[in-house]
DNA sequence: CTTTCTGCAAACTCTTTGCACTCGT
DNA sequence: ACGAGTGCAAAGAGTTTGCAGAAAG
C-alpha cells in the first residue's frame, strides 16, 4: 500500500499557492518555493503541483498557447483570461446554470466535469487602452 | 499591402479538416494531407492552420496535455471529450446564448470569447467497459 | 531499514522559426 | 521578377522522467 509521505517541499507548494492570489504559473510557485527551500528543483514542483491536483487540494487551468496556472480555490467556479496583460481572474457565478447536458446524459455520454474560460479585456487594459490597439502586440506577460 | 496567395497546400490543408469528422491533430493533418502532396513540411500545416484559424475558416480546440484539434465546424458550438478513447464530439447546444456574463460585465470586463468542453465518458467506451477501471489506465489515443 | 521522494539533467511533445529556395501572381 | 509561401532542420516552451542518493516513517 502507497503511504503518502509529507515533505517539506509538498507542504511549501501548497502553501505558496495557496498564499497566492494570482493564479501562480509551475515557474511562478517555483520561484517562490526557493525562496524558502533554495534546492527544490522544478521538476519537485512539477510532482508535487501534479500529486496535489490529484487530490483535489488545488486545481490546474489549463489555457491555450500558455503556461498552466495553479489555483487553490476548490469551490466550483470559472475563470477569465485577460488576452491584453495575461491576467486570469476567479469568476464565481451564484447562478450557475447547471450547465444542461441533458442532451449529451440522453445520448450516453457521462460527463464527468467541465470547463469554462472566458477571453477578453479586464477592466485595467481597457483603461490603459480603450480602443484596443489595431496591430497585434497581445503576448506580453507570462 | 499583404496579398493572400491561393497555394495547394493551403487548399489541401482546408480541404482535410473539412472533410475530416474526428478533429484531427495537426499530426493528423499533416499525414492525410501528404497523401495528396507528399512533400509538404509539418511547419507548414502548422501554418496554414494557423492562418486559416485567424481567417476564421477554421476553428481550433485546445486541450489539457493533448495536441490542438482542428474542427471545421464554424457554427457556435461547445465540445465533449472522452476521457478514455479522446474522441472529441461536438456539442451544439440550442439553448446556448445563455452564458450570463453580466456580473463581469457589469465589473468592466469586455468579453470577447469563451471556450466550454465538457469531460467524460462517451457511449462507447460506457458500453465497453461500464464499471471505470480503478487503475489508472488513460492516455491511450493520439 | 524500507520505500517514497528529491535533485539533476536529459528527454519529450507540441509548436514555432530562420533561412534559402520555390512558385503564384 | 517580386515576395509570400515552402521545406527543412533547428530551436523553443512547457512538462515529464530515469536514476542515484536523501530522508520520512
Amino acid at each position: 500500500m502507497t503511504t503518502a509521505r509529507h515533505t517539506r517541499q509538498l507542504a511549501a507548494v501548497l502553501e505558496v499557492v495557496g498564499d497566492a492570489d494570482d493564479h501562480p504559473t509551475a515557474e511562478d510557485v517555483y520561484t517562490r518555493v526557493r525562496c524558502r527551500l533554495p534546492r527544490v528543483s522544478l521538476g519537485t514542483v512539477y510532482r508535487n503541483l501534479q500529486k496535489l491536483v490529484a487530490q483535489q487540494r488545488l486545481r490546474v487551468v489549463q489555457l491555450p498557447h500558455r503556461a498552466a496556472r495553479y489555483d487553490s480555490m476548490l469551490q466550483p467556479h470559472d475563470h477569465f483570461l485577460c488576452e491584453r496583460c495575461g491576467t486570469l481572474t476567479d469568476w464565481v457565478r451564484e447562478d450557475r446554470p447547471q450547465l444542461d447536458s441533458s442532451a449529451l446524459d440522453q445520448a450516453g455520454y457521462l460527463v464527468h466535469a467541465h470547463s469554462l474560460t472566458l477571453y477578453g479585456v479586464c477592466p485595467d487594459c481597457r483603461a490603459a487602452a480603450p480602443h484596443r490597439g489595431v496591430g497585434r502586440d497581445r503576448r506580453r506577460h507570462r
